[in-house]
RNA sequence: GCCGGGAUGGCGAAAUUGGUAGACGCGACGGACUCAAAAUCCGUUGGGCGCAAGCCCGUGGGGGUUCGAGUCCCCCUCCCGGUACCA
């Protein structure tokens, strides 16, 4: 038993730091900068052990910056505006402030009792009028800059939400937050023109941002090289399309247009209305989930009428189908089916030409009739006129020859334009609910939208309105009821923003969050800008990352860092780069799954042959009565489809074919393999699945040190992994080690030179090799380093060998090394044994190379590639000796038999590989 | 389908980037302490063979490069994440 007790240290420490100032951070021009961002919480009212998981690591992180001697800036805030908030208010009818307040006050408790390092008087949260006057400034900015504006457009809307949704929290054809279908919409609303930083984003210069986030982004922008075309119909109406492939338009025997095209009334012909009217309605009625759940069978309409293509002359039908989507290029494509998968479908299932126009490279033409899929490799253009004959190969764009010559050969002949294209769409950003920041725009009478003054904002979001599901500002005249800039009657803008927005900009608020002047007070930002680490959720990957990066460089550019930039240039400090990007550094943090369960109870028919089981039906039910089953028992195991069940029989494994049926007590409905799968193993921590893990609960059993070093002890970092409430025994057994031995009386009764000097050396070796880790965001084996210095300390003390000198110097190294990790214990100890100034202000300490190199190591040898010996041999030892030592070994010269190495292959000290 | 990331003991995981596979921890097993249990302490722990010295096998599967491959190259299987009539 030790007196190690963390609920009264952690608590006192918390307290006596606050009231220091501990963790405060201000300009100082003096010493280099470090500004460590983690991703805001929004205020959903309890901390989920994955909030632990993001911060904790960030926060020993940011601490271990600050020991290496840059004044460190780790600011917290909310993100408070949202729907949920809004729901409770129409639920339990408690106002939405009242809702985010409470629940903010909470979680700043349950944040103070992780121990971080946050300086909380940056603490700004986004529903504060404080806060979001400053969101409305940047949006009247944007408006300024033609960057927001009022467009129509097919929209998503959220029936469930009774709101619009930008394109990027939509998820196949759901909405991101609640998984609800949205519909498509015409509607007038805001945008912000995030399209015109499209080749911007594109580029991630400077920025050390994981590979996937960028590969995403990119993907997300979807940037893609060809040319506009313009066809005419009969009418004299110019059809433009997009294409990839414009040296396939010799090749184009239809045109498809999206069912919603402006175009498709006046080419609709008379025979035609009716088939047509009837194929519009059904595609506007469906929901893009049911439109992608039917089956990927084709689907459209001959309008009836013809447009010419431009390059042949040829008249071509005009049909409509849902695969083309108005929101996507034009709205409106050439078809190619010889070349084109899709165009192929539809060619085929409606009976339209096919007319290759690409012979494949090396083989024979290819013949319309005999096709069974497009072709869409290189090979040499035919039947294409001008560009006859020319190669085509598999690049993209002007790279691709025949697509270069067949661009020049349009913009000659003013036929088309080289054109490119963007998946991504402007951000739309007006939302028809109530909790969000008002939109500074006022709708005068004569249709004119005009910003509200800046000397009237902020625009307050009234209090006193009525909760029933829809936006209530819409019906609240005092909010609605305006007077424009010349003192008419009018309408205020009762949209409020996404609250993306307010999560754009939110860590230049933590700068300055009182500050009356400005978003942010420039000598701050000049000092602190930019965020050198980010830390925080991939899921974030397109939406708030991508935003983010658009709202850095539209400020950039509309001046708001003017200030900054020539205070940075004051100081000695380069603006240059410091606003194009948000974020120089970003990490991902993985995901902390439910407790692997095992206890499951398996029956299961089938056909058994020895203790293998052919399974035909499984059924997983904890109250399973041990009756008729082929095998009953508890479930050991699983690998893919194979269970291992431990039955009375003994170890079964059973195997459990696609076709066999299953039955999950827990997961209500028909159920498969696939449910099977994951059912039994890891899963999402969820209230309704009861496998939620609550700090609350660890810190007050383990302590919050405990926590902390067991999440970033028991996984790689960016990757996560199922929780296990026994491995956390093993780090709280780590932190009583460490107070054992720095509480320890320690008088050695035999200290030697050999004992001293390999303490020593694993503590010279441990400093360095845990600056490095957590340089790298590797805490996991940081923390095993100190667990294995721990070891060599806790052997020290057995053998009682080593000087007292050198056993002072390993556990407070210990102390300082695990400071950033366990801030509580490591200041308690640090103060019992006789320092009056924290552990957290100390800095890192150095690594002496000199005591940490090591004399002799343990040298491989290796005959024809198997270890057969392993030699001690000084660090220094040169290849002959190696040789030498390895040839003389015993174990060598039986192998070698009396006869001659064939060759001997030396890396001195490691390994020396003798071949015969 | 496409893009990205993976697959290493019973489990979470390490491996200086081509050089001792399994550090560190969990669990398990054996022992000490205890009337007993927990806690704690000591030890063992990839699989197989062997009394032992030791030998063989082993990083999802199959090939290859190399004196030497978890690591590099080719092919395949599966898992996770993202995304999808994107013209």
């Amino acid at each position: 038993m030790t007196d190690y007790d963390h609920q009264a240290i952690e608590k006192s420490w918390q307290e006596r730091w606050e009231a220091e100032g501990l963790y405060h951070a201000d300009v100082d021009w003096s010493r280099p900068k470090h500004y460590a961002l983690t991703m805001l919480p929004y205020p959903s009212g309890d901390f989920h052990i994955g909030h632990w998981y993001a911060m904790s690591p960030s926060d020993a992180r940011a601490r271990y910056m600050r020991m290496k001697g840059y004044n460190v800036l780790f600011p917290m805030g909310f993100d408070a505006f949202g729907l949920p908030a809004e729901n409770a208010a129409v639920q339990r009818n408690i106002h939405p402030a009242k809702w985010t307040a409470d629940r903010i006050e909470r979680m700043r408790g349950q944040l103070r009792s992780m121990g971080a390092m946050f300086d909380w008087r940056r603490e700004a949260v986004s529903s504060d009028p404080d806060y979001y006057t400053w969101t409305e400034w940047l949006f009247k900015r944007l408006y300024e800059h033609d960057l927001a504006y009022r467009g129509e457009a097919l929209v998503n809307w959220s029936p469930t939400l009774q709101t619009v949704l930008a394109n990027e929290q939509v998820i196949d054809g759901k909405d991101e937050r609640t998984g609800q279908p949205v519909v498509q919409r015409l509607m007038e609303q805001w945008f912000f023109a995030i399209t015109n930083y499209a080749d911007e984003l594109l580029r991630y210069d400077g920025i050390d941002w994981p590979e996937a986030i960028r590969t995403m982004q990119t993907n997300w922008i979807g940037r893609s090289e060809g040319a506009e075309v313009t066809f005419t119909t009969e009418h004299g109406d110019e059809i433009r399309v997009f294409t990839t492939r414009p040296d396939t338009l010799w090749g184009a025997t239809f045109m498809v247009l999206a069912p919603e095209h402006p175009l498709v009334d006046s080419l609709t012909s008379a025979d035609q209305r009716e088939a047509v009217d009837t194929y519009r309605e059904q595609a506007g009625r469906r929901t893009e989930l049911e439109r992608m759940e039917e089956s990927r069978e084709k689907t459209g309409v001959f309008t009836g009428g013809y447009a010419v293509n431009p390059v042949n002359g040829e008249r071509i039908p005009v049909w409509i189908a849902d695969y083309v989507l108005l929101s996507y290029g034009t709205g409106a494509i050439m078809a190619v089916p010889a070349h084109d998968q899709r165009d192929f479908e539809f060619a085929r299932h409606f009976g339209l030409d096919i007319v290759p126009v690409i012979r494949p490279e090396g083989e024979e033409p290819l013949v319309a009739d005999e096709m069974t899929e497009s072709y869409v490799g290189p090979g040499a253009m035919v039947s294409s006129g001008p560009i006859d004959g020319t190669e085509t190969s598999d690049a993209k764009g002007r790279a691709n020859p025949s697509i270069a010559a067949t661009i020049d050969w349009l913009e000659a002949n003013g036929a088309g334009v080289e054109s490119i294209n963007y998946r991504l769409r402007d951000w739309l950003i007006s939302r028809q609910r109530y909790w969000g920041s008002p939109i500074p725009m006022i709708h005068r009478q004569d249709g004119v939208i005009e910003p509200v003054p800046d000397e009237d904002l902020p625009v307050i979001l009234p209090e006193d309105v009525e909760f029933h599901g829809r936006s209530p500002l819409a019906e609240y005249e005092p909010f609605y009821a305006a007077t424009d800039s010349e003192g008419q009657p009018a309408r205020r803008e009762t949209d409020t923003l996404d609250t993306f927005m307010c999560s754009s900009w939110y860590w230049f608020r933590y700068l300055s969050p009182h500050y009356p002047d400005g978003p942010f007070d420039a000598e701050e930002a000049a000092y602190w800008l930019p965020v050198d680490t980010y830390t925080g959720g991939s899921e974030h990957a397109v939406m708030h990352l991508l935003y983010a990066r658009f709202f850095v460089k539209a400020m950039r550019d509309m001046g708001v860092f003017a200030d900054t930039e020539r205070l940075m240039r004051e100081h000695g400090k380069n603006p240059a780069g410091a606003f194009d990007e948000p974020f120089m550094m970003l990490r991902n943090q993985g995901q902390i799954l439910g407790e692997e369960r095992d206890g499951d109870v398996v029956v299961v028919q089938g056909e058994r042959t020895g203790n293998k089981v052919m399974a035909t039906s499984v059924t997983v039910d904890p109250d399973a009565r041990p009756h008729a089953g082929t095998v009953v028992g508890e479930l050991v195991r699983r690998t893919e489809n194979l269970l291992q069940v431990a039955s009375d029989g003994g170890l079964v494994t059973v195997e459990v074919p696609d076709t066999a049926t299953v039955d999950i007590a827990a997961i209500p409905g028909t159920n498969d393999v696939t449910q099977l799968r994951h059912h039994l193993e890891v899963q999402r921590m969820s209230k309704s699945k009861g496998n939620v893990v609550n700090p609350d609960d660890l810190v007050e059993q383990y302590g919050a040190d405990t926590v902390r070093t067991y999440l970033m002890f028991a996984f790689e970092w960016q990757k996560g992994g199922p929780w296990d409430s026994r491995g956390i025994l093993g780090a709280r057994r780590f932190i009583e080690d460490v107070w054992k031995l720095a509480t320890a009386e320690y008088t050695p009764s035999r200290p030697n030179p050999d004992a001293t000097a390999k303490l020593r050396r694993s503590v010279h070796q441990t400093i360095a090799k845990v600056g490095a880790d957590l340089e790298e965001f590797k805490f996991n084996t940081a923390v095993a380093a100190l667990m294995a210095l721990r070891n060599d300390i806790q052997e020290g003390r057995r053998g009682e060998d080593v000087t007292p000198e050198a056993w002072d110097e390993a556990v407070e190294t210990l102390l300082l090394l695990l400071a950033p990790i366990a801030p509580h214990v490591t200041e308690e100890l640090w103060h019992r044994r006789g320092h009056d100034e924290s552990i957290h202000l100390q800095a890192w300490p150095q690594s002496d190379a000199e005591v940490a190199r090591v004399e002799t190591v343990t040298m491989v040898i290796q005959v024809d590639g198997k270890v057969r010996d392993r030699v001690e041999v000084p660090a220094a030892i040169s290849e002959e000796e190696a040789i030498e030592v390895a040839l003389a070994s015993e174990r060598v010269q039986g192998y070698l038999d009396g006869g001659e190495p064939r060759t001997v292959v030396a890396r001195p000290p490691k390994i020396v590989n003798v071949v015969l």
